[in-house]
DNA sequence: GAAGGTTTGCCACATCATGGAAGTCTGTTG
DNA sequence: CAACAGACTTCCATGATGTGGCAAACCTTC
C-alpha cells in the first residue's frame, strides 16, 4: 500500500478491494510491459506470497496476463473487454480529439492529455507530430503518480499549496522508482512552474526528453496538455513558445468544453 | 454466485478476488443499462448487506459508477482507463472487422462476432447492415450464458455433447432471468442446431428479433459469427440462405486466420 | 400512506486471507 | 559444469478480516 493510499477512511470491511484494485492500478501503471512478481512486490509493499496468491487469481480470472517465457504480469482481456461497456458519458478525450491533433501539427511534436484520478494522472489522449523523432513516453491509459510527467505537473502547479505538497509527501518514495525525480525535485519543480506559468520537466522519467504542461483553465486542476520532445526540441528558445501555443489550445478547449462540465472524475481526493 | 461459477477449484485464500471479479461481470451483463442493488442480489444470491458494501467500496474506487438518481451501478470509468492498457495482442475481432462488413453488406442485417470466455460468450464486434429495421440486441463488450444468443448457441453446438450439457445445467437458473429461455428449451435447440448445421433462435431475449449463428471452424468452439434480425426477416425461407452465407463467411475468416491461433481465450473452462 | 427497496449500523462468528518460512525452479557466475 | 543467488511457488498455523443475519432509519414509488 504504498502509493494508492487512498481516502483515509476504510468505511468497513472491505481492505480486500482496496487492495485488488491497488494491484490493478499498480500493474497498470507500467503500461503494456507488464511486470514481475517483484516488482509487484516492490511497488506495493506486499508481502510475496500474498501478492503472488492474488495475481495468480486475478490471472486465472481473467483481469491479468502473463507472459509466459518474461513471467510479466499485464493487463488481461477480460479488463479489455469489460474497458469496452465502461466508456463513459463525459468522455473528455474524445471531445479534445481535434484540438490536440491541431496542437500536434502546429508543434510537430507528440501531444497528452492527462486526467487527475486521485492522486494520480491518467492519460487519457495522444496526438502526434510530424518531427520524425518522437517522445512517446506514454501510451493512452497509463497512470502515474501527479508530478511525474508534465500534465501532471501542471495539475499540481495549479492545486492549492498544500494539497500538493501532501500529495507530493504521499509520492515521496514512488517518485525515484518510476523516475529520476524525488519529492524535493517535484517540489522545486512544481514552484518554477507556478512563477512561470506552465510546467516543465526534463529527463524526468527518459533520458533525453523533455516536455511541457499547462492545465485546462476551465477544468482547474482536473486536467491538463501537454507536449513532449527530444530535450533538444525544447530549450530555452522554444520552450515559451511551445507553452504559449499550449495555453493558446488549452484557452480554445476550454471555449469548447465550457457547456458540460466533467462530473466524472470526481472519484475521490 | 448463482452464475459465475467456476473452476471448481478455488486453489487457496481468493474468494473475495472471486467475488468482486463476479460482481463485475455481473453488472457487465447488463450492458450500460446498470443494474439495481436489488437486481445484483438477486443475480449473485450474496447478502444485500454484503452486496451492498462490496458495490460501495467498488464505486469509490472507480471500478463502478452509479446513477445518482436510478441508483444504477453501472461499469465505472476506472475499467475503461484499464481497458485501453489491456488491449489483447490477438486481437480477433480487428482480423474480423473486414468480414463481418462484408456479411452485413450482404445480408443487410446486424452480424455479431462472439467469442467464448469460460462459460459465457462476450459479444467482441458488431457490424450494420443497411436495412433501416436493425436488431441492436446486444452491445460489444456484454457477455451473457452460453446458449443465450445465437452466437453462444452456435458454440454449444460445437462443444461435445457431455461438456455443453454440464454448462447448460449449471446456467439452468439463470436462462429464465436474462430471455424467454429455459435450460431445457436450450438443450432442445442445441440439438436442433446440431442437426441443422447452424444455431438458431427466436423471440429468445427480444420479442420480435431471431438470430442464424455458426462457428468459426478453425476457431472450434471458441467463436461464432451470427446474424440478428426481426424475425420476418429470418422466416424458414431466407433462414437457410443467411445460414449459408454465415457458413460461407466463416470459412472465409478461418483461411484469413489460420497463421496464428487465439492463445489468449484460454481463461479457464 | 403504505409498500418496497435502499442505506446504515451492529456484532458474534468462523471463514478466509495472511505472511513467515521452507521448498523449488530459474538462469547466472565462477 | 557445478554451485549459487535470486526469484518464484507452496505450505501451514494463526488471527485478523469480511461475513451475513437482523433491525432500524430512509428514501422513493405506487
Amino acid at each position: 500500500m504504498t502509493g494508492h493510499t487512498r481516502s483515509a477512511d476504510s468505511p468497513s470491511g472491505t481492505q480486500s478491494i482496496e487492495r485488488v484494485v491497488g494491484l490493478l492500478r499498480v500493474v497498470a501503471s507500467r503500461g503494456r510491459h507488464g511486470m514481475r512478481l517483484g516488482d509487484v512486490t516492490a511497488a506495493t509493499g506486499l508481502p510475496s506470497s500474498t501478492c503472488f496468491r492474488m495475481l495468480q487469481r486475478l490471472e486465472s480470472e481473467g483481469m491479468l496476463e502473463r507472459h509466459p517465457v518474461t513471467r510479466k504480469y499485464a493487463l488481461g482481456p477480460l479488463l479489455y473487454e469489460l474497458g469496452l461497456l465502461a466508456r463513459p458519458r463525459f468522455h473528455l478525450a474524445e471531445r479534445c480529439e481535434d484540438t490536440l491533433a491541431s496542437l500536434a501539427e502546429c508543434t510537430q511534436d507528440t501531444v497528452y492529455l492527462s486526467e487527475r484520478r486521485g492522486l494520480e494522472a491518467v492519460c487519457s489522449a495522444r496526438a502526434l507530430g510530424g518531427y520524425p523523432v518522437k517522445a512517446l513516453t506514454l501510451d493512452v491509459g497509463i497512470r502515474r503518480p501527479l508530478g511525474v510527467g508534465a500534465g501532471g505537473l501542471a495539475i499540481l502547479c495549479a492545486l492549492p499549496a498544500a494539497e500538493a505538497d501532501e500529495i507530493i509527501e504521499t509520492h515521496a518514495d514512488r517518485y525515484p522508482k518510476l523516475s529520476t525525480l524525488s519529492a524535493d525535485r517535484v517540489r522545486a519543480a512544481v514552484a518554477e512552474g507556478r512563477d512561470r506559468g506552465f510546467a516543465f520537466l526534463d529527463a524526468a522519467v527518459y533520458p533525453g526528453t523533455a516536455a511541457v504542461g499547462v492545465t485546462i483553465p476551465t477544468l482547474a486542476p482536473m486536467a491538463a496538455i501537454s507536449v513532449a520532445a527530444i530535450s533538444s526540441r525544447l530549450d530555452e528558445n522554444r520552450r515559451p513558445l511551445i507553452a504559449a501555443e499550449l495555453q493558446r489550445h488549452a484557452l480554445l478547449l476550454s471555449r469548447l468544453l465550457d457547456g458540460g462540465v466533467a462530473p466524472a472524475a470526481a472519484t475521490d481526493l
